[in-house]
DNA sequence: CGGTATATCTGAACGATGCAAGGATACTAA
DNA sequence: TTAGTATCCTTGCATCGTTCAGATATACCG
Protein backbone atom coordinates (compact mmCIF):
# COMPACT_ATOMS: atom_id res chain seq x y z
CA UNK A 1 0.00 0.00 0.00
CA UNK A 2 1.37 2.93 1.08
CA UNK A 3 4.23 1.88 3.07
CA UNK A 4 5.43 -0.01 0.24
CA UNK A 5 4.86 2.83 -2.35
CA UNK A 6 7.28 4.99 0.06
CA UNK A 7 9.88 2.35 0.22
CA UNK A 8 9.84 2.02 -3.64
CA UNK A 9 10.27 5.90 -3.37
CA UNK A 10 13.67 5.34 -1.97
CA UNK A 11 14.92 2.78 -4.54
CA UNK A 12 17.17 4.64 -6.59
CA UNK A 13 15.96 2.39 -9.92
CA UNK A 14 12.42 1.27 -10.00
CA UNK A 15 9.53 0.80 -12.76
CA UNK A 16 7.68 3.69 -11.59
CA UNK A 17 9.96 6.52 -11.06
CA UNK A 18 7.57 8.39 -8.66
CA UNK A 19 7.61 11.87 -9.82
CA UNK A 20 9.32 11.88 -12.80
CA UNK A 21 8.08 15.29 -13.99
CA UNK A 22 9.69 17.05 -10.95
CA UNK A 23 12.57 14.91 -11.18
CA UNK A 24 12.83 15.70 -14.80
CA UNK A 25 12.51 19.42 -14.54
CA UNK A 26 15.27 19.12 -11.45
CA UNK A 27 17.81 17.12 -13.72
CA UNK A 28 17.47 19.57 -16.09
CA UNK A 29 18.09 22.51 -14.85
CA UNK A 30 21.63 20.40 -13.62
CA UNK A 31 22.40 19.77 -16.67
CA UNK A 32 21.56 23.50 -18.34
CA UNK A 33 23.68 24.71 -15.76
CA UNK A 34 26.65 22.23 -16.28
CA UNK A 35 26.64 21.73 -20.35
CA UNK A 36 24.38 24.35 -21.59
CA UNK A 37 21.29 24.70 -23.61
CA UNK A 38 22.96 22.22 -26.30
CA UNK A 39 23.55 19.44 -23.92
CA UNK A 40 19.60 19.30 -22.89
CA UNK A 41 18.82 16.48 -25.09
CA UNK A 42 15.77 14.41 -23.84
CA UNK A 43 18.35 11.10 -23.96
CA UNK A 44 21.18 12.89 -21.85
CA UNK A 45 18.09 13.63 -18.98
CA UNK A 46 16.70 10.36 -19.20
CA UNK A 47 20.55 9.03 -18.34
CA UNK A 48 20.20 11.54 -15.59
CA UNK A 49 16.99 10.58 -14.13
CA UNK A 50 17.67 6.59 -14.65
CA UNK A 51 15.06 6.50 -17.34
CA UNK A 52 14.08 5.54 -20.85
CA UNK A 53 14.52 8.51 -23.03
CA UNK A 54 10.86 7.79 -24.44
CA UNK A 55 9.10 8.11 -20.70
CA UNK A 56 8.65 11.86 -20.36
CA UNK A 57 6.11 11.15 -23.50
CA UNK A 58 2.29 10.60 -22.96
CA UNK A 59 2.74 11.15 -19.32
CA UNK A 60 4.84 13.88 -18.14
CA UNK A 61 5.72 15.51 -21.38
CA UNK A 62 4.30 15.04 -24.88
CA UNK A 63 6.84 16.77 -26.02
CA UNK A 64 10.52 18.27 -25.80
CA UNK A 65 8.73 21.81 -25.74
CA UNK A 66 6.56 20.84 -23.08
CA UNK A 67 9.81 19.95 -20.88
CA UNK A 68 11.64 23.34 -22.05
CA UNK A 69 8.74 25.19 -20.68
CA UNK A 70 8.64 23.97 -17.52
CA UNK A 71 12.03 24.08 -16.75
CA UNK A 72 11.88 28.25 -18.08
CA UNK A 73 9.17 28.18 -16.20
CA UNK A 74 10.92 27.76 -12.68
CA UNK A 75 13.55 29.85 -14.41
CA UNK A 76 11.06 33.12 -14.66
CA UNK A 77 9.21 32.13 -11.29
CA UNK A 78 13.09 32.25 -9.62
CA UNK A 79 14.15 35.70 -11.52
CA UNK A 80 10.63 37.38 -10.19
CA UNK A 81 11.28 36.23 -6.90
CA UNK A 82 15.12 37.02 -6.74
CA UNK A 83 14.23 40.43 -8.02
CA UNK A 84 11.75 41.15 -5.33
CA UNK A 85 13.86 40.04 -3.10
CA UNK A 86 16.50 42.60 -4.21
CA UNK A 87 14.32 45.45 -4.66
CA UNK A 88 12.90 45.55 -0.86
CA UNK A 89 13.84 48.70 1.05
CA UNK A 90 14.93 50.29 -1.62
CA UNK A 91 14.81 54.48 -0.74
CA UNK A 92 13.90 55.84 -3.85
CA UNK A 93 12.16 54.84 -7.11
CA UNK A 94 15.31 55.49 -8.68
CA UNK A 95 17.21 53.32 -6.80
CA UNK A 96 14.57 50.42 -6.44
CA UNK A 97 14.78 50.41 -10.76
CA UNK A 98 18.36 50.29 -10.67
CA UNK A 99 18.34 47.40 -7.74
CA UNK A 100 15.62 45.56 -10.08
CA UNK A 101 17.95 45.92 -13.28
CA UNK A 102 21.08 44.88 -11.52
CA UNK A 103 19.17 41.39 -9.98
CA UNK A 104 17.76 41.33 -13.82
CA UNK A 105 21.32 41.12 -15.23
CA UNK A 106 23.04 39.22 -11.95
CA UNK A 107 20.49 36.58 -12.74
CA UNK A 108 21.32 36.21 -16.30
CA UNK A 109 24.99 35.82 -15.64
CA UNK A 110 24.92 33.51 -12.96
CA UNK A 111 22.03 31.33 -14.90
CA UNK A 112 23.58 31.85 -18.19
CA UNK A 113 22.01 28.76 -20.17
CA UNK A 114 18.55 29.22 -18.08
CA UNK A 115 18.09 32.99 -18.88
CA UNK A 116 19.01 32.07 -22.74
CA UNK A 117 16.86 29.31 -22.61
CA UNK A 118 13.80 31.49 -21.12
CA UNK A 119 14.53 34.10 -23.44
CA UNK A 120 16.01 32.36 -26.71
CA UNK A 121 14.04 30.70 -29.62
CA UNK A 122 14.77 26.73 -27.98
CA UNK A 123 11.14 26.28 -27.24
CA UNK A 124 9.33 26.78 -30.75
CA UNK A 125 6.21 28.93 -30.56
CA UNK A 126 5.86 30.22 -26.52
CA UNK A 127 1.74 30.48 -27.72
CA UNK A 128 1.51 27.15 -26.82
CA UNK A 129 2.36 28.32 -22.86
CA UNK A 130 0.09 30.73 -21.71
CA UNK A 131 1.21 30.36 -18.09
CA UNK A 132 4.49 30.96 -19.50
CA UNK A 133 3.73 34.41 -20.38
CA UNK A 134 2.16 34.91 -17.21
CA UNK A 135 4.83 34.13 -15.60
CA UNK A 136 7.18 35.91 -17.45
CA UNK A 137 5.23 38.75 -16.60
CA UNK A 138 6.09 38.90 -12.65
CA UNK A 139 9.14 40.60 -13.10
CA UNK A 140 7.84 43.07 -15.82
CA UNK A 141 5.18 43.66 -12.98
CA UNK A 142 7.60 44.69 -10.56
CA UNK A 143 9.00 47.31 -12.70
CA UNK A 144 5.89 48.63 -14.17
CA UNK A 145 4.49 49.14 -10.57
CA UNK A 146 7.84 50.77 -9.26
CA UNK A 147 7.29 53.41 -11.41
CA UNK A 148 3.42 53.64 -11.95
CA UNK A 149 3.39 55.63 -8.69
CA UNK A 150 6.13 57.85 -9.52
CA UNK A 151 5.67 59.03 -13.11
CA UNK A 152 2.84 61.76 -14.06
CA UNK A 153 0.13 59.95 -16.53
CA UNK A 154 -0.51 56.59 -17.23
CA UNK A 155 1.01 56.63 -20.57
CA UNK A 156 4.41 57.66 -19.84
CA UNK A 157 4.49 55.48 -17.22
CA UNK A 158 3.54 52.23 -19.54
CA UNK A 159 6.20 53.50 -22.36
CA UNK A 160 9.23 54.12 -18.97
CA UNK A 161 8.32 50.68 -18.22
CA UNK A 162 9.15 49.18 -21.82
CA UNK A 163 12.02 51.32 -22.41
CA UNK A 164 13.36 50.58 -19.27
CA UNK A 165 12.72 46.93 -19.60
CA UNK A 166 14.00 46.78 -22.77
CA UNK A 167 17.04 48.44 -21.79
CA UNK A 168 17.74 46.22 -19.67
CA UNK A 169 17.14 43.27 -21.42
CA UNK A 170 18.97 44.81 -24.60
CA UNK A 171 21.90 44.84 -21.90
CA UNK A 172 21.74 41.80 -20.29
CA UNK A 173 21.51 39.87 -23.27
CA UNK A 174 24.24 41.47 -25.28
CA UNK A 175 26.44 40.48 -22.12
CA UNK A 176 25.74 37.45 -21.72
CA UNK A 177 25.80 36.81 -25.66
CA UNK A 178 29.74 38.34 -25.14
CA UNK A 179 28.43 40.43 -27.70
CA UNK A 180 29.01 43.55 -25.64
CA UNK A 181 31.80 43.68 -22.74
CA UNK A 182 31.80 46.03 -19.64
CA UNK A 183 35.79 46.28 -19.85
CA UNK A 184 35.25 47.58 -23.16
CA UNK A 185 33.74 51.03 -21.16
CA UNK A 186 36.09 51.65 -17.92
CA UNK A 187 34.03 50.16 -15.60
CA UNK A 188 35.26 46.55 -13.90
CA UNK A 189 31.87 45.54 -12.39
CA UNK A 190 28.22 44.85 -14.80
CA UNK A 191 26.08 46.20 -12.37
CA UNK A 192 27.86 50.02 -12.49
CA UNK A 193 27.58 49.46 -15.64
CA UNK A 194 23.77 48.91 -15.76
CA UNK A 195 23.34 51.88 -12.85
CA UNK A 196 25.01 54.52 -14.83
CA UNK A 197 23.34 53.28 -18.22
CA UNK A 198 19.67 53.59 -16.11
CA UNK A 199 21.06 57.10 -14.72
CA UNK A 200 20.70 58.57 -18.15
CA UNK A 201 16.83 58.69 -17.79
CA UNK A 202 17.17 60.88 -15.06
CA UNK A 203 14.47 62.93 -13.82
CA UNK A 204 12.26 60.80 -15.14
CA UNK A 205 12.83 58.68 -12.49
CA UNK A 206 13.50 61.23 -9.76
CA UNK B 1 40.17 27.43 -71.86
CA UNK B 2 38.03 30.88 -70.57
CA UNK B 3 35.32 30.21 -73.61
CA UNK B 4 34.69 26.84 -72.35
CA UNK B 5 34.71 27.56 -68.70
CA UNK B 6 31.85 30.54 -69.21
CA UNK B 7 29.73 28.37 -71.10
CA UNK B 8 29.59 25.90 -68.53
CA UNK B 9 29.12 28.32 -66.08
CA UNK B 10 25.25 28.46 -67.81
CA UNK B 11 24.87 24.94 -67.43
CA UNK B 12 22.24 24.03 -64.52
CA UNK B 13 24.17 21.34 -63.29
CA UNK B 14 27.28 20.47 -64.06
CA UNK B 15 29.87 18.59 -61.44
CA UNK B 16 31.87 21.84 -60.51
CA UNK B 17 29.35 24.25 -59.59
CA UNK B 18 31.80 27.74 -60.00
CA UNK B 19 31.03 29.31 -57.34
CA UNK B 20 29.59 27.29 -54.97
CA UNK B 21 29.89 29.71 -52.12
CA UNK B 22 28.63 32.52 -53.41
CA UNK B 23 25.49 30.14 -54.97
CA UNK B 24 25.60 28.81 -51.15
CA UNK B 25 25.19 31.94 -49.51
CA UNK B 26 22.39 33.64 -51.82
CA UNK B 27 20.06 30.01 -51.18
CA UNK B 28 20.58 30.37 -47.75
CA UNK B 29 19.50 33.56 -47.60
CA UNK B 30 16.48 32.67 -49.66
CA UNK B 31 16.22 29.28 -47.12
CA UNK B 32 15.78 31.68 -44.19
CA UNK B 33 13.09 34.15 -45.33
CA UNK B 34 11.20 31.60 -46.77
CA UNK B 35 10.97 28.69 -43.58
CA UNK B 36 13.60 30.14 -40.78
CA UNK B 37 16.29 29.36 -39.25
CA UNK B 38 15.52 25.45 -38.57
CA UNK B 39 14.43 25.53 -42.11
CA UNK B 40 18.25 25.76 -42.88
CA UNK B 41 19.92 22.61 -43.09
CA UNK B 42 22.77 21.68 -44.97
CA UNK B 43 20.69 19.29 -47.03
CA UNK B 44 18.41 21.71 -47.95
CA UNK B 45 20.60 23.94 -49.01
CA UNK B 46 22.23 21.55 -50.87
CA UNK B 47 19.05 20.76 -52.47
CA UNK B 48 18.35 24.37 -53.52
CA UNK B 49 22.11 24.20 -54.54
CA UNK B 50 21.36 21.38 -57.03
CA UNK B 51 24.60 19.91 -55.39
CA UNK B 52 25.40 16.88 -52.59
CA UNK B 53 25.54 17.96 -48.81
CA UNK B 54 28.92 17.25 -48.19
CA UNK B 55 30.14 19.42 -51.21
CA UNK B 56 30.40 22.23 -48.50
CA UNK B 57 32.79 20.91 -46.62
CA UNK B 58 36.35 21.00 -47.52
CA UNK B 59 36.38 23.69 -49.65
CA UNK B 60 34.00 27.17 -49.29
CA UNK B 61 32.89 26.17 -45.49
CA UNK B 62 34.45 23.43 -43.65
CA UNK B 63 31.88 23.70 -40.87
CA UNK B 64 28.00 24.81 -40.91
CA UNK B 65 29.47 27.11 -38.52
CA UNK B 66 31.62 29.26 -41.54
CA UNK B 67 28.13 28.90 -43.34
CA UNK B 68 26.22 30.53 -40.81
CA UNK B 69 28.97 32.90 -40.17
CA UNK B 70 28.92 34.22 -44.40
CA UNK B 71 25.15 34.13 -43.90
CA UNK B 72 24.93 36.72 -40.65
CA UNK B 73 28.08 38.80 -42.41
CA UNK B 74 26.04 39.39 -45.08
CA UNK B 75 23.23 40.30 -42.77
CA UNK B 76 25.30 42.75 -41.08
CA UNK B 77 26.62 44.41 -43.92
CA UNK B 78 23.15 45.26 -45.34
CA UNK B 79 22.07 46.54 -41.83
CA UNK B 80 24.57 48.82 -41.78
CA UNK B 81 24.10 50.09 -45.47
CA UNK B 82 19.95 50.12 -44.69
CA UNK B 83 20.78 51.97 -41.35
CA UNK B 84 23.17 54.74 -43.06
CA UNK B 85 20.98 55.18 -45.59
CA UNK B 86 17.60 55.86 -43.65
CA UNK B 87 19.82 58.33 -41.67
CA UNK B 88 21.41 60.64 -44.04
CA UNK B 89 19.70 63.82 -44.14
CA UNK B 90 18.12 63.98 -40.57
CA UNK B 91 17.99 67.68 -38.99
CA UNK B 92 19.10 67.14 -35.58
CA UNK B 93 20.81 64.59 -33.78
CA UNK B 94 17.62 63.31 -31.76
CA UNK B 95 16.42 62.62 -35.33
CA UNK B 96 19.08 61.08 -36.41
CA UNK B 97 19.08 58.51 -33.49
CA UNK B 98 15.29 57.92 -33.79
CA UNK B 99 15.93 56.84 -37.76
CA UNK B 100 18.83 55.26 -36.76
CA UNK B 101 16.22 53.07 -34.30
CA UNK B 102 13.65 52.99 -36.65
CA UNK B 103 15.73 51.55 -39.34
CA UNK B 104 17.54 48.93 -36.82
CA UNK B 105 13.82 47.61 -35.94
CA UNK B 106 12.75 47.88 -39.60
CA UNK B 107 15.41 45.77 -40.61
CA UNK B 108 14.57 43.58 -38.24
CA UNK B 109 10.78 43.08 -39.16
CA UNK B 110 11.25 42.84 -42.16
CA UNK B 111 14.74 40.31 -41.96
CA UNK B 112 13.19 38.60 -39.28
CA UNK B 113 14.91 34.84 -39.46
CA UNK B 114 18.12 36.97 -40.93
CA UNK B 115 17.95 39.00 -37.85
CA UNK B 116 17.70 36.15 -35.49
CA UNK B 117 20.53 34.17 -37.21
CA UNK B 118 22.65 37.36 -36.77
CA UNK B 119 22.18 37.51 -32.98
CA UNK B 120 21.09 34.00 -31.92
CA UNK B 121 23.14 31.54 -30.81
CA UNK B 122 23.01 29.31 -33.39
CA UNK B 123 26.19 29.81 -34.34
CA UNK B 124 27.93 28.74 -31.37
CA UNK B 125 31.19 30.63 -30.78
CA UNK B 126 31.88 33.86 -32.43
CA UNK B 127 35.14 34.30 -31.66
CA UNK B 128 36.22 32.25 -34.46
CA UNK B 129 35.19 34.57 -37.13
CA UNK B 130 36.32 37.83 -35.84
CA UNK B 131 35.94 39.90 -39.60
CA UNK B 132 31.93 39.11 -38.18
CA UNK B 133 32.23 41.19 -35.24
CA UNK B 134 34.19 43.87 -36.99
CA UNK B 135 31.14 43.95 -39.55
CA UNK B 136 28.28 44.06 -36.90
CA UNK B 137 30.62 46.78 -35.64
CA UNK B 138 29.38 49.23 -37.95
CA UNK B 139 26.00 49.39 -36.92
CA UNK B 140 27.05 50.43 -33.94
CA UNK B 141 29.60 52.43 -34.97
CA UNK B 142 26.80 54.66 -36.70
CA UNK B 143 25.15 55.25 -33.43
CA UNK B 144 28.24 56.21 -31.95
CA UNK B 145 29.25 58.74 -34.35
CA UNK B 146 25.83 60.56 -34.29
CA UNK B 147 26.70 61.14 -30.39
CA UNK B 148 30.06 61.74 -29.96
CA UNK B 149 29.43 65.64 -31.36
CA UNK B 150 26.57 65.78 -29.42
CA UNK B 151 27.20 64.81 -25.56
CA UNK B 152 30.20 66.65 -23.43
CA UNK B 153 32.17 64.39 -22.70
CA UNK B 154 33.52 61.38 -24.42
CA UNK B 155 32.60 59.43 -20.92
CA UNK B 156 29.10 60.05 -21.03
CA UNK B 157 29.13 59.33 -25.32
CA UNK B 158 30.34 56.38 -24.61
CA UNK B 159 27.92 54.96 -22.42
CA UNK B 160 25.04 56.67 -23.88
CA UNK B 161 25.66 54.77 -27.32
CA UNK B 162 25.72 52.09 -25.01
CA UNK B 163 22.36 52.63 -23.56
CA UNK B 164 20.86 53.25 -27.01
CA UNK B 165 22.28 50.49 -28.25
CA UNK B 166 20.79 48.74 -25.83
CA UNK B 167 17.44 50.22 -25.46
CA UNK B 168 16.89 49.39 -29.29
CA UNK B 169 18.27 46.25 -29.42
CA UNK B 170 16.28 45.31 -26.46
CA UNK B 171 12.95 46.51 -27.75
CA UNK B 172 13.67 44.79 -31.04
CA UNK B 173 14.47 41.21 -30.35
CA UNK B 174 11.02 41.58 -27.84
CA UNK B 175 9.27 42.42 -30.12
CA UNK B 176 10.62 40.17 -32.94
CA UNK B 177 10.41 37.26 -30.58
CA UNK B 178 6.80 38.36 -30.16
CA UNK B 179 7.43 39.26 -26.12
CA UNK B 180 6.23 42.45 -26.46
CA UNK B 181 4.03 43.59 -28.76
CA UNK B 182 3.63 47.72 -29.64
CA UNK B 183 -0.80 47.20 -29.52
CA UNK B 184 -0.65 46.37 -26.04
CA UNK B 185 0.59 50.17 -25.53
CA UNK B 186 -1.98 52.04 -27.62
CA UNK B 187 0.73 52.64 -30.17
CA UNK B 188 0.00 51.09 -33.64
CA UNK B 189 3.02 51.40 -35.44
CA UNK B 190 6.63 50.17 -34.09
CA UNK B 191 8.49 53.00 -35.58
CA UNK B 192 6.23 55.41 -33.32
CA UNK B 193 6.64 53.05 -30.47
CA UNK B 194 10.52 53.42 -31.28
CA UNK B 195 10.65 57.18 -31.37
CA UNK B 196 8.40 57.32 -27.99
CA UNK B 197 10.86 55.21 -25.99
CA UNK B 198 13.65 56.77 -27.31
CA UNK B 199 12.61 60.53 -26.71
CA UNK B 200 12.59 59.26 -23.03
CA UNK B 201 16.30 59.89 -23.37
CA UNK B 202 15.47 63.87 -23.69
CA UNK B 203 17.95 66.53 -22.65
CA UNK B 204 21.05 63.80 -23.96
CA UNK B 205 19.85 64.05 -27.38
CA UNK B 206 19.00 67.47 -27.83
C1' DC C 1 48.45 19.32 -77.63
C1' DG C 2 48.95 15.77 -73.89
C1' DG C 3 49.48 14.41 -69.14
C1' DT C 4 49.63 15.09 -64.44
C1' DA C 5 48.27 17.47 -60.20
C1' DT C 6 44.97 19.85 -57.61
C1' DA C 7 40.62 21.48 -56.46
C1' DT C 8 36.07 20.19 -56.20
C1' DC C 9 32.08 17.15 -55.87
C1' DT C 10 29.76 12.43 -55.06
C1' DG C 11 28.29 8.26 -52.39
C1' DA C 12 27.86 5.61 -48.49
C1' DA C 13 27.86 5.56 -43.79
C1' DC C 14 28.33 6.94 -38.65
C1' DG C 15 26.58 8.79 -34.37
C1' DA C 16 23.17 11.74 -32.30
C1' DT C 17 18.83 13.86 -32.21
C1' DG C 18 13.35 14.07 -31.38
C1' DC C 19 9.70 11.16 -31.74
C1' DA C 20 5.92 7.37 -32.89
C1' DA C 21 3.96 2.54 -32.02
C1' DG C 22 3.15 -1.30 -29.43
C1' DG C 23 4.38 -4.35 -25.62
C1' DA C 24 5.52 -4.86 -20.67
C1' DT C 25 5.02 -3.63 -15.84
C1' DA C 26 3.46 -1.55 -11.55
C1' DC C 27 -0.01 0.96 -9.10
C1' DT C 28 -5.22 1.61 -7.95
C1' DA C 29 -9.62 0.77 -7.16
C1' DA C 30 -13.31 -2.57 -7.12
C1' DT D 1 -7.90 -11.10 -5.88
C1' DT D 2 -8.72 -9.00 -10.20
C1' DA D 3 -9.54 -5.68 -13.72
C1' DG D 4 -8.14 -1.33 -15.37
C1' DT D 5 -5.21 2.45 -15.85
C1' DA D 6 -1.06 4.95 -15.63
C1' DT D 7 3.59 4.65 -16.37
C1' DC D 8 7.75 2.93 -18.49
C1' DC D 9 10.49 0.01 -21.98
C1' DT D 10 11.85 -1.75 -26.60
C1' DT D 11 12.23 -1.10 -31.23
C1' DG D 12 12.55 1.64 -35.02
C1' DC D 13 12.21 5.73 -38.14
C1' DA D 14 13.47 10.31 -40.23
C1' DT D 15 16.54 14.00 -39.90
C1' DC D 16 20.57 16.26 -38.62
C1' DG D 17 25.90 17.47 -39.04
C1' DT D 18 29.86 15.23 -40.32
C1' DT D 19 33.70 11.89 -42.01
C1' DC D 20 36.07 9.08 -45.46
C1' DA D 21 37.25 7.05 -49.64
C1' DG D 22 36.69 7.56 -54.42
C1' DA D 23 35.23 9.92 -58.79
C1' DT D 24 35.56 13.95 -61.83
C1' DA D 25 36.52 18.32 -63.78
C1' DT D 26 39.69 22.09 -64.03
C1' DA D 27 44.49 24.11 -64.00
C1' DC D 28 49.12 23.85 -64.72
C1' DC D 29 53.37 22.25 -66.99
C1' DG D 30 55.92 19.92 -70.40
Amino acid sequence: MTATHKADLQKKFRYHHGNLREAAIAAALEILARDGVPGLSLRALAKATGVTPTAFYESHFGDKDELLAAVAETGFQRLALQMAEDATGAPSTQERIERLAVSYIRFATENKPLFQLMFGRELSDMKRFPTLAMTAGKSYSLISAALSKRTDGAEDARFLTVAIWSLCHGLTTLVVDEKLKPEQFGVDTTEAFVKKTIGLFGSHLA
